[in-house]
DNA sequence: CGCGTTATTGACTGACTGGTCACTGACCCA
DNA sequence: TGGGTCAGTGACCAGTCAGTCAATAACGCG
């Protein structure tokens, strides 16, 4: 009978290494120093990851994952959307940005690593294919909001999409590196307002308008009442 | 009487050092590999430098400084703003933006460097310094916007700012990564709409659109006659 | 040509660290 | 208790590479 494998190694060892990263980056990062804040050994790791790359990747893997799953829902939904007054549409569009960064939120200190270039030249790409991504998903969105009269149709859809992606592009840094956690609603009324601006027909301006109103007014009373 | 020095050397060694650079990042790149293309010793480098470090920051140092200026003089010019009629000022503008995207055109691959991290974890917080400071000029410019009239008084300038510095970042990284140089005019004509009809009054808003369309139609013409 | 001075060289050093593996420890069974 | 099996260990290995410095080369002068 075989010597029973200590449950919970690997997990104690993908923390560690999680905190290491996040402090060195990956090429700093010391397989010696992640043993030793899980209390194992070197040997060990090896037992549990193939290579140092190979835990980064584990780690990368499962935030971005779950930041990609709800990047596509976003898109997901826009079959709903022409059937939807452009209120309801405008509350939509706010919630899934919401959840987006409540992700990011929850998943800062890594994704800060990365938008920072991983601490290795190897990942310093990873910037860019995340922001290429975003905006080509804003573009695609950007197309279907033409096609449904949303947006002025004198847009460049591509211009629009690299614009816009930007924008919440530098939400999302700012984001990452704040100590505590800000006023997510604020933040994201604010651009999706610039965004509807910059973008959107007269009408489809005014609706996000008051529906801005109608949320601040009622934070307000939510703050009153506190 | 003593042997001179060659007077070539230190200028190979920077063109040398700058590709290894702009190749494999600061950390993957040799001293050895550089002083092989330069045509000289490991020594010699180290005559030159004190470490591969330095000869990074140097390069480094003379391009950030050479966009820092041009981003400097846009808001040196601001004392001349409120005298200019808004077509004047939105053409002046324009052409602030074609020189800071030409200047960062004529050092691409440094920047692509940069805004991928540098190639080592001792680098990769550049990219939000670069971002904070081109935001932190945005919002004094926005501010000062907002004491002319330009922009709506219910504008939040900090946030306008991070908006609008998002947008132009994304711009920033898709030029650094073309492989020839697109259209900048219609690039910056196209981000600067979108600025303006994101933050800017109805009479700066319409007088944007004019000097746009009046731009395209002699780029038209200009296109037709050559 | 020899000399003195400085430039340049590249084999070497030493620090670093990912990954290895012979050995030890932990476990259950008879 | 001894045996078999697998987990875990940490000293060691080998590769990497920035930086060093004794030796050699290059230069002008008398």
């Amino acid at each position: 009978m075989a010597r029973p494998s200590d449950p919970s190694a690997r997990t104690r060892l993908l923390e560690a290494a999680r905190h290491v990263f996040i402090e060195h980056g990956l090429d700093r990062a010391k397989v010696e120093d992640i043993t030793r804040a899980a209390g194992l050994s070197k040997g060990a790791f090896y037992l549990h990851f193939k290579t140092k790359d190979d835990a980064f990747k584990e780690i990368l893997g499962s935030a971005l994952a779950e930041l990609g799953t709800i990047l596509g829902e976003v898109e997901g939904s826009r079959a709903e959307w022409s059937a939807k007054p452009y209120p309801e549409l405008i509350e939509q569009w706010f919630y899934k940005d919401l959840r987006l960064f409540e992700c990011l939120w929850k998943h800062r200190s890594i994704m800060r690593l990365v938008l920072e270039g991983g601490g290795s030249p190897s990942y310093g790409h990873l910037i860019d294919l995340f922001a290429a991504s975003a905006q080509e998903t804003s573009e695609r969105l950007i197309r279907y909001g033409l096609e449904c009269g949303y947006y002025r149709a004198d847009l460049d859809p591509k211009q629009a999409a690299a614009f816009v992606a930007g924008g919440y592009d530098r939400l999302a840094r700012r984001l990452v590196h704040e100590r505590r956690k800000p006023n997510l609603e604020r933040w994201l009324l604010g651009a999706q307002a610039l965004c509807v601006r910059a973008l959107g027909t007269p009408e489809f301006i005014d609706a996000c308008v008051n529906v801005h109103a109608a949320r601040l007014s009622e934070s307000s009373r939510r703050r009153a009442t506190a």
